[in-house]
DNA sequence: AAGACGAAAGTGGTTGA
DNA sequence: TCAACAACTTTCGTCTT
C-alpha cells in the first residue's frame, strides 16, 4: 500500500491519511471512505486500425470491475507455428499446450478470486434481470470486492451477499430498489438480504440514508402507465416541506404509492388504490392511511383533491 | 359489481432497559 | 435478552358509485 499524496484530504473526516489499498482504490485510513480509484495519467497509444502492437499500442476493453481480474489479463492464443512460421513438432506442440494450460490456471491464483468468478457471474445476471445500468454493476462489484477482502462473505452465501452490494449500489446511485424487488430475482429472500446489506454496509463503514419517497415516483409511474405530468406534480408534492414531517418511521414506498395515486387524481387520471398497491408493493390500506396524510398536511379535500397551493 | 373505506387482529422489525 | 412500541399487513364487513 503507498501513501498517494500527502494532501490528498479525506471528504468524510478530513485526515490526510488517504492511501492506495490493494485493489487500487484511494480510501481513507481514519473512516474507511473510498475516494476513487489512481489514475494512470500516462499517453494512451491506442490501436484505431490494423495495428501490430509493435509501437507500444495498446488495445482491448477498459478496466472492468465486473471481471475478477478487472479485464486486465493477457491470453496465450493456440499456436500451430513457431515465430518463423515453420510448423511445430509434435513433442513442441504438446509442451506449448501444457504452458499455455498452466498460464490460464494462473489467471485464478486462490479461493478469493475463485469466489470472485462465480459471484460477478452471479452479479451480472442479477443486474441484468433488473436491467440496472453498467455503473450500478461496477459499483456494486466494487463493494463486492472490499467485502470478500473484509472476509465478509464467510459464512453467508454468495448469492446475499451479491443481493445485498446491488441493492447498496441502487441506494448509492439514487435509484433505489426495494429488497422485495431484488429478492424477486435471487435466490436469496428478502429478510437475508436485508440483513447481510446491514452487516456489509456497517463492516465497510459506507452510510446509506434512507432513499426519498421520490426515488420510486418515475418506477411506480411507469408501470401505471402514467404520463410525465402525473409523475412530475407526484415528485413536487413529495418535495415540499410539508411532506417531510411524514416520512420519518415511514416506509418510502407508501408515502411514494399515495403521491402518485392522489397526483393520478387531480390530474382526472383513473387508478385503483389496489393498481396503485401492486404496483408500490404496498397494501392498499397503507396507501389509504398516506393518502389521508399528504391530504391534511397539504391542506387537500381528498374527496375531490386540486393542486396544492 | 367494483372500488373505497375503516376497524380489528396479527406480524416482523426496532429500541431501550 | 426481552418487553414495549410503531408501522405495516391481512381480513372482513359496510358504504358508495
Amino acid at each position: 500500500m503507498t501513501q498517494i499524496d500527502n494532501m490528498e484530504k479525506c471528504s468524510e473526516c478530513s485526515g490526510r491519511n488517504v492511501r492506495e489499498n490493494e485493489i487500487g482504490e484511494l480510501e481513507c485510513q481514519d473512516c474507511g471512505l473510498i475516494m476513487g480509484m489512481t489514475i494512470d495519467m500516462g499517453k494512451d497509444n491506442r490501436v484505431f486500425a490494423d495495428g501490430s502492437g509493435a509501437e507500444g499500442e495498446r488495445w482491448g476493453q477498459p478496466k472492468t470491475e465486473l471481471l475478477h481480474d478487472g479485464g486486465l489479463t493477457t491470453d496465450m492464443a493456440p499456436a500451430l507455428r513457431d515465430g518463423t512460421g515453420a510448423a511445430l513438432s509434435p513433442s513442441q506442440r504438446r509442451k506449448y499446450n501444457r504452458l499455455r494450460r498452466q498460464h490460464q490456471r494462473t489467471r485464478i491464483r486462490d479461493a478469493k478470486e475463485r469466489n470472485l468468478v462465480t459471484a460477478l457471474n452471479e452479479l451480472d445476471r442479477l443486474a441484468g434481470q433488473m436491467s440496472l445500468p453498467r455503473s450500478i454493476r461496477e459499483d456494486a462489484a466494487r463493494i463486492y470486492k472490499q467485502a470478500v477482502y473484509k472476509k465478509l462473505v464467510r459464512g453467508r452465501s454468495i448469492e446475499g451477499v451479491v443481493a445485498a452490494c446491488i441493492h447498496a449500489s441502487c441506494r448509492m446511485n439514487h435509484m433505489a430498489r426495494t429488497l422485495d424487488e431484488i429478492g424477486m430475482h435471487s435466490r436469496t429472500g428478502r429478510k437475508e438480504i436485508g440483513r447481510t446489506f446491514k452487516k456489509v454496509m456497517k463492516e465497510l463503514q459506507i452510510r446509506i440514508y434512507p432513499a426519498p419517497p421520490s426515488e420510486y415516483v418515475p418506477r411506480f409511474c411507469s408501470h401505471l402507465q402514467l404520463d410525465a405530468v402525473t409523475e412530475g406534480m407526484a415528485k413536487s408534492i413529495l418535495g415540499r416541506n410539508e411532506i417531510n414531517g411524514l416520512s420519518a418511521g415511514r416506509g418510502p414506498t407508501g408515502i411514494a404509492a399515495a403521491a402518485v395515486y392522489l397526483s393520478a387524481r387531480i390530474n382526472g387520471i383513473v387508478r385503483t388504490q389496489r393498481e396503485v398497491s401492486l404496483a408500490a408493493g404496498v397494501t392498499e390500506v397503507t396507501i389509504r392511511n398516506r393518502y389521508k396524510e399528504i391530504c391534511s398536511a397539504l391542506a387537500i379535500n381528498p374527496d375531490t383533491p386540486q393542486p396544492p397551493q
